[in-house]
DNA sequence: ATAAAATAATAAGAAAAACTTATCAAAAGC
DNA sequence: GCTTTTGATAAGTTTTTCTTATTATTTTAT
């Protein structure tokens, strides 16, 4: 018995079965009758058994019908095997994984996340944030299919795809000395103390960095700043979407000269094509974060 | 989306994975790295989606991996398919209904029996039996694959093979005047209580058919018959066979002149190849029956 | 029963598919 | 950097699959 059934074979004992006979089967395949004579002829050969008696219209034998249930089970697997594969490919079904820096999740997450569940009522989500270090981790780990935020290192293992822009500028209390002014240079901060956080290394380039040398206090948590920066006493720097976190109290100063921003953008694993469902999201957050801008 | 995997193409796909490159995978599957590269080409045209990321050994992409176990199922349906019906040829599982007369079941399809099940250890048999015209109907309504025993009309519809020739003779018992001869022609008959049964139309066609219409008792069921014989008052006529059935203190005499057989043969439906373990236990039958004929 | 119609098998050649050898481009390893 | 490895591409060959044409066989209708 020589290995390895056709599927089109097995589609020819099936339509000759339906339709009860070669000519119309061939028809409704779109064949001619010989195409599918010498086609289950082939398949009995390489099975080593006769499927069709001889006479009368498309018996089978008792071994075609121990065969022909078979046949249909293997069918209906490829059959459905297509339709699934297609459902994937048309975002009819499939799930992304996506980690943003708590900023984007936040900011411009949400109404990305409504688009998509309307838009593709069959495709789930799965959002996580953290900060930098993590978005790059779990893309690397594949835990997520990719990430948005800034890329401090450009590692060699991962992409990075700018999306946005993000001004850095001072925080501080209302009550703060310099809470009133519409923008500041570097030079209007000296003297004043500065709480230096996980984004002010993105002054270290800049002639603003010398600040950070001479600034003694250091504090991750942004709810931890918040608290400090209500005392009145001291003021940080900021992007400004991650500033949106914080608390009514406080005061957004943009910083011209230097002016100085963070890079935000998709970070996938290089050489890795994202699913076709992940792509539909990331080109959800970028229509987002092009009509957010404008409006 | 192009329909119809080929599952060639998808074996491709698994060797790649299994060996870890197109090179490899191309030997192990007899061909070369390009007939691979273009079949697995051709594979993800006919998806539409790519399934290996362009660089490095291998490696699928995420639409990639959402096929792959689903590549597995469907190649793994196929090969179980491809096993089970090569049991069915080989005779390694399968089962077989058959019917045949009272006297066939009771002399010679134990042996039958006992033979193939010691050679064909997963195969099944159901054996019936019944009268000719039972016999005759199970096989037309494809209840069982063939039968055995004589067939009085030749239908259009069965297909009727000799196998075995059956000797028709008088039955009586021990203490009935007959008892004594060695044989006997129809003549001796002449004046002595018949009694008819199934198988007295054998006669009808011989110059004892006249001993028939002059009977005036029929009783179908063996028990009765030999019940009746043991008064010693009447005899019957019965195939050599059938009398096997009956008890010690009876009498078969062989009738020559005329000599009447019962012919036994193979029934089956006109136009239906029986299955392979169909076949086996027709041909287990002839044997038994050449073998016990000489011994 | 015979003729007519329908159905499947066969033959021969055409079209399509699958594979091969040869070659090239890109990466990975030294 | 150069060499080696790996997969892609090109062109041509073999194999498979299909079609048209024809024949054999069976069924249906007269």
């Amino acid at each position: 018995m020589n290995k390895g059934l056709k599927l089109q074979q097995l589609r020819y004992v099936l339509a000759v079965l339906d339709e009860g006979g070669f000519k119309p089967a061939a028809k409704r395949l779109h064949r001619t009758q010989p195409a599918l004579s010498l086609g289950i002829r082939e398949l009995e050969e390489s099975l080593g058994a006769v499927l069709f008696e001889k006479q009368g219209a498309g018996r089978l034998t008792p071994f075609g019908e121990v065969c022909v249930p078979r046949f249909r089970e293997l069918l209906g697997v490829h059959d459905r095997v297509v339709k699934d594969l297609d459902d994937v490919i048309n975002r009819r079904s499939g799930r992304v994984e996506v980690v943003t820096a708590p900023s984007i999740a936040r900011r411009y997450m949400p109404s990305v996340l409504n688009d998509f569940l309307r838009k593709y009522p069959a495709l789930e989500i799965g959002l996580h944030d953290g900060p930098a270090d993590v978005v790059a981790d779990m893309v690397r780990t594949g835990e997520v299919e990719f990430g948005v935020s800034a890329l401090w290192a450009d590692a060699e293992d991962l992409e990075f795809e700018p999306i946005l822009e993000d001004a850095v500028g001072v925080v501080c209390h209302q009550t703060h000395s310099l809470a009133d002014a519409n923008s500041l240079r570097w030079q209007d901060l000296i003297g004043q103390t500065m709480i230096r956080n996980g984004t002010s290394r993105l002054l270290e380039t800049t002639p603003a960095g010398e600040l950070l040398a001479e600034s003694r206090i250091y504090i991750s948590e942004m709810i931890s700043i918040v608290a400090m920066l209500e005392t009145g006493t001291a003021y940080t720097t900021l992007p400004r979407l991650a500033f949106q976190d914080s608390v009514s109290t406080l005061r957004f100063i943009p910083i011209k000269s230097p002016t100085v921003t963070r890079v935000i953008g998709i970070i996938t694993r290089r050489g890795v094509t994202v699913s076709p469902a992940a792509r539909t999201v990331i080109e959800a957050l970028r229509e987002t974060i092009t009509a957010e801008s404008k409006g």
